[in-house]
DNA sequence: TGCTCACTTGGTCACTCGACCAAGAGTCAC
DNA sequence: GTGACTCTTGGTCGAGTGACCAAGTGAGCA
């Protein structure tokens, strides 16, 4: 029936497979045999292949989520003068597109979600903390660009920043999943794009002269940067840089 | 074994057990069995009491999001010259006081967002854009007595700053439960909570006592101004209503 | 007292689940 | 060709699953 494939190759089948199932029908409805059925395969090669079922929704977990933020990333930002409107601007160009994505395949956030409770019943939230550090580093990847792009720096750790976003972009995900209220997701991403970029101001450039605008240092403080977002000593005066 | 009770008594237990089966082990360890035997009662008892494992789950979703936001609202808020800082302050203290319920409880919340994605699974979401609404009309309430507490206005339609507020304490569970960090979670209340207040001013009393709450012209996309978050009606919605 | 009926109880049915295994088939090195 | 191997396949096991039902029990009412 089915030619002969590598292991590496079985898995993948497998994963396509089970991503459809479990977007289609949950965790729950991804049975051992609902996947085989719908890769086209017998059930003892899931077995084989993954050994557990276990397994083989850790790999779907870890497939789906490739690609998650990255959507904000693409080419297709406004242009204009340098200053915290662009960066406003840009904000909501990239969490429109996020949203985009949402209201695309809202199967695909509702299994993401899934996967995301089901992962923290397995494991008390061990492994789920890893899954999330990716998340914080390419939101703070964005920003950073972001910022740069539109000649801003941040005036707070862009961790804490990154957080927001996160915080941010998990909420509209399950609201919108909730209401399906579009035009209300599109204003709060709005209301969220303005109020992130008033945590950033012009870059102020020393020598007139000089127009580098790529060079822009960040003032950013990057000692303390590799532990958690947020643990810069945030508590201490909540008003205190940007008002 | 079991003393004669009235089904809606009979139906209470059942749920209260179900809500810790839920807790401790999820939706998908709910089963009728295990319900049945954490309240101690034959398997028929549920049967009779709910006709449907379907219809016991609702009945626990609707019983666990009783008094969800209303932990916000308990008495203890602090004192001061009105104003936005007053705002800010108080917003922070009710959010710092759902995220003490949160660190306290988590299985409640996962147990929550468990129940959320299957209620969205089971009925396409329909069922669960009224679950919502009890959201956004407890987040308008909270939110106009706050800014009344303070002698402040909401510069833009308290639909759209409720619906804010609901995205941010979604975001903030889902990201609490993912990494645990709380002290990084206070800090996103602090940001978070700055930007709504930095939504709202200290209300101008023209002449004697003249409580203009509604006037304000908001400088902001006013996509949706009607009395729902966003738009009256989710015409978004691609399913429709329902057939 | 006897009757009615809401409620209880244990058992059973048909089904799905994840895991496992032995036997078979293809493939490559030698 | 021969042997070692990787992969495939169908079947099976024991444990659960939700739903259902007939017989029993007891409280309240006439």
């Amino acid at each position: 029936m089915n030619e002969r494939r590598s292991v590496e190759d079985r898995r993948r089948q497998l994963v396509a497979a089970a991503v459809r199932v479990v977007a289609r029908d949950g965790v729950a409805g991804a049975s051992t045999r609902a996947v085989t059925a719908e890769a086209g395969i017998p059930l003892g090669s899931l077995h084989y292949a993954f050994g557990t079922r276990e397994a083989l929704l850790d790999a779907v977990l870890a497939h789906t989520l490739e690609g998650e933020l990255s959507v904000i990333e693409r080419a297709g930002f406004p242009q204009g003068p340098p200053g915290t409107d662009l960066l406003r601007a840009h904000l909501v160009t990239g969490m429109g597109r996020y949203l985009d994505l949402l209201c695309a395949e809202p199967s695909r956030e509702t299994a993401l979600l899934d996967l995301f409770v089901w992962s923290l019943r397995r494991s008390d939230g061990r492994e789920t903390l890893p899954l999330y550090r990716t998340y914080y580093a390419m939101s703070v990847e964005v920003l950073s660009d972001a910022a740069t792009a539109c000649g801003c720096t941040w005036t707070l750790p862009v961790e804490q920043v990154a957080r927001l976003l996160v915080v941010t972009i998990d909420g509209l995900t399950t609201t919108w999943l909730a209401d399906g209220d579009t035009l209300a997701a599109r204003t709060t991403i709005e209301l969220h794009a303005r109020m992130l970029a008033s945590l950033a101001e012009l870059a102020v450039v020393d020598e007139p002269t000089t127009q580098d605008d790529a060079a822009t240092a960040p003032d950013v403080p990057t000692a303390g940067t590799a532990a958690a977002p947020g643990t810069g000593e945030p508590t201490d005066d909540p008003t205190g840089p940007a008002a």
